[in-house]
RNA sequence: GGUACUUUGGCCGAGUGGUUAGGCACCGGUCUGCAAAACCGUCUACGGCGGUUCGAAUCCGCCAAGUACCUCCA
């Protein structure tokens, strides 16, 4: 691999030189969606982030394994041991099957990803089709001594496990502060310590989702499922772990200390966290009820927005921050996006019909190198788009005939747009797919060539009365100095 | 209260010791029958105070404001 990745390792705070554990091979797990509510701007983020670093690590010639996981159950409202699944809970509002919610939701999900042209992950593995191994992997814990059982269900024992491992070393907490901080809760009373968390729930006699385990009916506590199917689909250690900022206490500290604590040893080389949404400076979040879905951005059906917004907007305003800055919402913001958008879609479309000349005016051989060394450092895509807006400037130079390129640069430039705007950054232009047939583009065409006659005859009737006919039907026709470029 | 982090020009947002980030808006210009669009150019900021240094947005200290996590959340 020429090129060196260096990404941050949240539990090492540093940006670190990544090296796969079984080059080429890369096993790369994501915490993917509960679902039981529809997909928003806050699942658009890591979906987005990690899709670029599945892209990137591709490009870099590892074989991926990139596994994004379903939650359908165990994840419970209120208190991770003791509130309402949250499945269960929509099923009862709704009066369906709890897996009819699942699969509802999880459609209305793979339908927004794929606007957003993420990439599907290679295997996505849902949280109810994994109960032995959830319960094999309690099992081990429980066999390892780091787990007791309590009323047909089983907790981890915080601290003991603490004793032999380093319990909070991911989000820099530590045992005693938590135990002093962590308030008292009903019915915990199982629990042998407030920071015990479950790796099994026994079902109270109304709860719907339950399955047979050594220790009662019931289900796996929400941890679990991470744990065991990365283990199961990636292997006791895999490289890269990922997930949104939120999740690292207490979901992935968990995860660690269930892995340690059944395997002797952590199972991921390198923890990477996305950073949040906020609007007015608020993280936008579900239990904030100030989250906007992506339908809604894709309609422009809600009070904080101005208009609707592509996909692509979307995709390119969460690229244009670094991944782990938060990066705040705001129509404002989004309009800007959409512009600049706009302004390097087409200026890569105009770089396709470029006419190369003998010799360049222009110096393009930093571009590539550029863009290679800001997606190196931890996925720096607002520098990768910076590079790609400087060397937009040449192209648009060269198009008004002020600048000249040769072809050998020429078609340089053209392999690295294709390569970073297209394949990496994943961007396609929204009107690309909207221009319709060839037939109806010549038919276009057609009536602009009319309209170039007319002008040159100085008709300015007929001139005027074309544009703004096909204006008013939802084409934008520009004049350019030869002649005239239309989009709907 | 604990822990982690943030504070950059009108707005968004990169940047960790010396060099123009970039986008949007504004303004100026080019092009144009008119208009629109497009294109080019300009705009040089880094919360406050102090320190280290030849030199700091960038390192250190203090202060201020804000956010996240500590209960479910991407």
């Amino acid at each position: 691999m020429e090129h060196t990745l260096y990404i941050y390792n949240t539990l090492t705070r540093k940006k670190e030189q990544f090296i796969p554990i079984h080059e080429p091979h890369v096993g790369l797990y994501v915490c993917g969606p509960t679902v039981y509510g529809d997909p928003h701007l806050g699942h658009a983020r890591p979906a987005i982030t990690f899709d670029i670093l599945f892209r990137y690590l591709k490009h870099l010639g590892y074989k991926v394994r990139y596994v994004r996981n379903i939650t359908d159950v165990g994840h419970l409202e209120n208190d991770a041991d003791e509130g309402e699944d949250k499945i269960a809970k929509k099923a009862r509002l709704d009066q369906l099957e709890p897996m009819e919610v699942v699969q509802y939701y999880l459609n209305r999900y793979r339908k927004a990803m794929e606007a957003l042209k993420v990439l599907s992950p290679s295997i996505e593995p849902h949280a109810s089709g994994h109960i032995m191994e959830q319960i094999e992997f309690t099992q081990k814990i429980l066999d390892a001594g780091y787990a007791y059982e309590s009323e047909g269900s089983v907790y981890f024992d915080v601290e003991k496990y603490n004793r032999d491992y380093q319990y909070g070393k991911l989000s820099g907490r530590n045992i005693d502060e938590m135990l002093e901080t962590t308030r008292d809760l009903d019915g915990q009373s199982e629990k042998r310590r407030s920071i015990d968390f479950a790796l099994w729930k026994k079902a109270s006699p109304e709860h719907i989702m339950r399955w047979k385990s050594p220790w009662s009916q019931g289900f796996p506590g929400w941890h679990m499922e991470c744990s065991a199917m990365g283990t199961k689909y990636l292997g006791e250690q895999f490289d890269i772990h990922g997930g949104g900022m939120d999740l690292m206490f207490p979901h992935h500290e968990c995860e660690i200390a269930q892995s340690c604590a059944a395997l002797g040893k952590d199972s991921v080389k390198y923890w990477m966290h996305n950073n949040m949404i906020t609007i007015n400076g608020q993280k936008m979040g579900k239990s904030l009820g100030n989250f906007i879905t992506l339908e809604e951005f894709f309609t422009g059906n809600h009070v904080l927005l101005t208009k609707a917004f592509s996909p692509m907007t979307i995709r390119f305003f969460i690229l244009q921050a670094h991944y782990r800055s938060t990066v705040d919402f705001s129509s404002e913001a989004l309009e800007a996006s959409e512009k600049g958008l706009e302004r390097l879609m087409e200026g890569y479309a105009r770089l396709q019909k470029l006419q190369a000349s003998a010799t360049s005016s222009v110096n393009i051989s930093e571009v590539r190198k550029k863009c290679e060394d800001a997606m190196a450092d931890d996925l720096n895509t607002p520098m990768v788009i910076s590079a790609l807006f400087d060397a937009l400037r040449s192209v648009n130079l060269i198009h008004d005939g002020k600048e000249t390129i040769s072809q050998a640069d020429l078609s340089e430039l053209q392999s690295v747009f294709k390569l970073y705007i297209e394949d990496l950054l994943g961007l396609q232009s929204d009107s690309a797919s909207a221009n319709g047939t060839e037939a109806y583009q010549k038919a276009v065409d057609l009536l602009l060539n009319i309209r170039l006659e007319a002008k040159k005859n100085k008709d300015w009737a007929t001139s005027d009365k074309i544009r703004n006919e096909l204006t008013a039907m939802g084409f934008e026709i520009k004049d350019t100095k030869d002649g005239f470029e239309w989009k709907l």
